[in-house]
RNA sequence: CGGGGUGUAGCGCAGUUUGGUAGCGCGUUUGACUGGGGGUCAAAAGGUCGCAGGUUCAAAUCCUGUCACCCCGACCA
């Protein structure tokens, strides 16, 4: 592996010595191209990637990594490695199995579930294969670790890691086994978990950028694994599975979970203010438990649906359970082409939630499915909270009261005409306020979607974007060093749990994704910083002495200035040798054929470029194409 | 976990309805011609038709079971 001479970052510093290019023979390496891709395969880059020769699938989900995907593999993650030791980070290396006992301590041998590799030892030791390592890592830490003197710390590994995906799809995009780098810090202070975050934050800004990805940053929710804030790197490309959303205006971009709206116009007239559009009328609405299945059955639009999800509460200590006895329940209701955000709901109830199971909640009236506000109203122990959107009485664009469907509550009824001041009560909100159990309230709880208002400048709208998420931040907080008891003495010679955050970079996945970004109709063509070789040579008669001596001096040449050469010493045709050329994607192509050697000039393209290349005399070739890498980044 | 689908040569596929000697294209090997964008001709190698039972004189084909894989949805540190 290589660096090359025009490293953009100060990482390059950790060089001291001159380090030459790789040097390769196209017929003495393995690269297995093929015109046609595997059936199997869908996304461009899982097709291209097993096209050109650079993975192959050994099953579900699971790829090997021939040479020069290896190589790429490899690139990524010399890339990261040093950021990561630029910005403080040390490397280690954590093995990829371990007791499930240390994921018992956390209660994510549950969490996890079907997505954990897990299995017996023949001592029967119930065992697993990582995920992920916080497990791993806090254990490690509360062994060695005993005073804030050793702290703070960012320990980081590159280890091949393991998800029992159900559906493992696109190649490497969603693999069941895949290369990750994982890094952990470890804080006594809050202030020092944000420094440590934002210097993870500034590594991967450098790493993804030197990879030549074309990324954006987005807020996210820190999810099942826990903590306090978090921020996802995506790579911006239509074929991604993720969708974001960003404000063009000022900038700010967060994925669908996390994504605030901004405000809404509350109606002209009032929240739920409006007549009736009819006499309240009940369908029989048979297996339409759905949304999609009733606005088929019933031929209304979802957008005139109110959409209600039950959620119970989940209490986390004794003295909830003490001062609120029995079910308690939170109730969402938004329009029916809205999704309700579980995040947002949470926040506002200030509850943990889980959804209702469907038969606990019907025992308590709730029949799912076809549940509506109605069920909630006035009923002891619940939260009832109201999208801005569903909260409505006029239907503000047609000048008419609002048509409202929603369910019976009663199995496989709807009732159509619903009227939220008719059915509820003349006043919903305070029509809850006597009752010291019973709650309503409007608030904003479902997921942002484009064209809703920017939280961040007034009057821009969102807009939807794809992306692949490559990286991901976290500010874990105590949650691990709490629940394993990782604790330290502080300067207060007290005992202090310690503050953690984690930081994932999928490099395979990066690999994947770089692909996503950019090809064409012929290839892969890859930034020309993780590219396998910088340079191709592509001999045109390989029998020809000459020709091959041309090659060699070149190869060494190029070796010297630090770039990685692959030469094409195949006897193939012309026209199957450049087809491979442009499948495999390396940046520079060097052809050294008759024309040009009459000459003493050999032809130089650069992957990008679409047209027929330039001759540039042999003298001066290995120097242009150095500066032609350099200038793609590499 | 719901719905749909596929397993036949290294890759892509036909053949299965109506049981009767295992096929095509690409790739591979050999030879000749050719030689700047996947060439031409000639010859050749390569398959227990996913696996296990069953029906039958006879099964890639029909029946039963099983395994693997893919797509859509749900889910997703």
């Amino acid at each position: 592996m290589t660096t090359s001479t025009a490293t953009p970052t100060a990482a390059s510093s950790t060089y001291r010595t001159r380090i030459h290019g790789d040097i390769a023979r196209w017929s003495r390496t393995l690269i297995p191209t093929a015109k046609e891709p595997p059936a199997d395969a869908e996304a461009p880059s899982h097709k291209l990637l097993v096209r050109a020769g650079y993975i192959r699938r050994v099953t579900a989900g699971v790829y090997e990594y021939l040479p020069l995907g290896w190589r790429v593999l490899r690139k990524v993650s010399q890339i990261v490695r040093e950021e990561m030791n630029a910005a403080g980070a040390s490397e280690m290396l954590m093995p990829a199995l371990a007791p499930t006992e240390l994921l018992r301590e956390t209660g994510r041998a549950e969490d996890y579930g079907d997505l954990l590799f897990r299995f017996e030892d023949r001592h029967g030791r119930d065992s697993y294969l990582g995920p992920t390592h916080e497990e791993v890592i806090t254990d490690l830490m509360r062994q060695v670790v005993s005073s804030y003197k050793q702290l703070p710390l960012n320990l980081y590994q590159i280890q091949t890691k393991y998800r029992d995906e159900f559906r493992p799809r696109a190649g490497l995009l969603r693999g069941r086994e895949f290369l990750m780098k994982d890094a952990y810090s470890f804080d006594m202070t809050l202030e020092g978990l944000n420094e440590a975050y934002d210097k993870m934050y500034q590594a991967y800004t450098n790493i993804f950028t030197r990879c030549g990805l074309d990324f954006t940053v987005v807020e996210a929710e820190a999810g099942p694994i826990g903590g306090s804030a978090s921020h996802e790197f995506m790579v911006n490309c239509e074929t991604g599975e993720d969708t974001i959303l960003v404000c063009p205006e000022s900038g700010y971009a967060a994925n669908v979970e996390k994504c605030e709206i901004g405000e809404r116009p509350a109606p002209a007239v009032g929240f739920f203010v409006g007549e009736p559009s009819g006499a309240l009328e009940e369908v029989h609405t048979p297996n339409c438990p759905g949304i999609d299945d009733v606005c088929a059955f019933m031929k209304v639009k979802p957008q005139n649906m109110l959409k209600t999800v039950v959620f119970k509460v989940v209490k986390q200590s004794e003295e909830e359970e003490k001062n609120f006895p029995g079910d308690w329940w939170v109730v969402a209701v938004v329009r029916g082409d809205h999704d309700v955000n579980e995040g947002k709901v949470r926040e506002i109830s200030e509850c943990k939630l889980v959804l209702a199971d469907p038969e606990e909640a019907r025992k308590s009236g709730f029949e799912i499915g076809f549940v509506s506000p109605r069920a909630a109203v006035g009923k002891p122990q619940t939260l009832i909270i109201v999208d801005p959107d569903a909260a409505v009485g006029m239907d503000a664009a047609k000048g008419k009261p609002m048509f409202w469907v929603t369910g019976a509550d009663k199995k496989d009824h709807h009732v159509k005409h619903f009227n939220w001041q008719r059915d509820l009560g003349k006043d919903p909100v305070s029509s809850c306020a006597d009752k010291k159990d019973c709650f309503f309230e409007v608030g904003s709880i479902r997921n942002a979607m484009a064209g809703d208002p920017s939280p961040r400048a007034k009057g821009a709208m969102l807009e939807a974007r794809r992306g692949i998420e490559v990286g991901h931040i976290f500010k874990l907080g105590k949650k691990y060093s709490s629940a394993m008891g990782f604790k330290v003495s502080g300067e207060d010679q007290k005992l202090h749990e310690v503050i953690m955050g984690c930081y994932g970079i999928g490099v395979s996945r990066t690999v994947a994704s770089a692909v996503e970004m950019a090809f064409d109709d012929d290839g892969i063509v890859w930034p020309a910083a993780i590219a396998p070789y910088h340079v191709l040579i592509t001999v045109m008669k390989p029998g020809d002495a000459k020709s091959m001596e041309v090659a060699e001096q070149l190869a060494n040449e190029m070796s010297e200035l630090g770039l990685d050469v692959l030469i094409d010493d195949r006897d193939e045709r012309p026209g199957s040798k450049f087809k491979d050329a442009d499948l495999i994607g390396i940046p520079v192509r060097v052809t050294i054929g008759e024309k040009g050697l009459a000459e003493s000039a050999v032809e130089f393209k650069l992957r990008s470029d679409s047209g027929k290349g330039s001759f540039v005399a042999i003298a001066e070739a290995a120097g242009k194409c150095s500066d032609a890498t350099a200038a793609a980044g590499a």
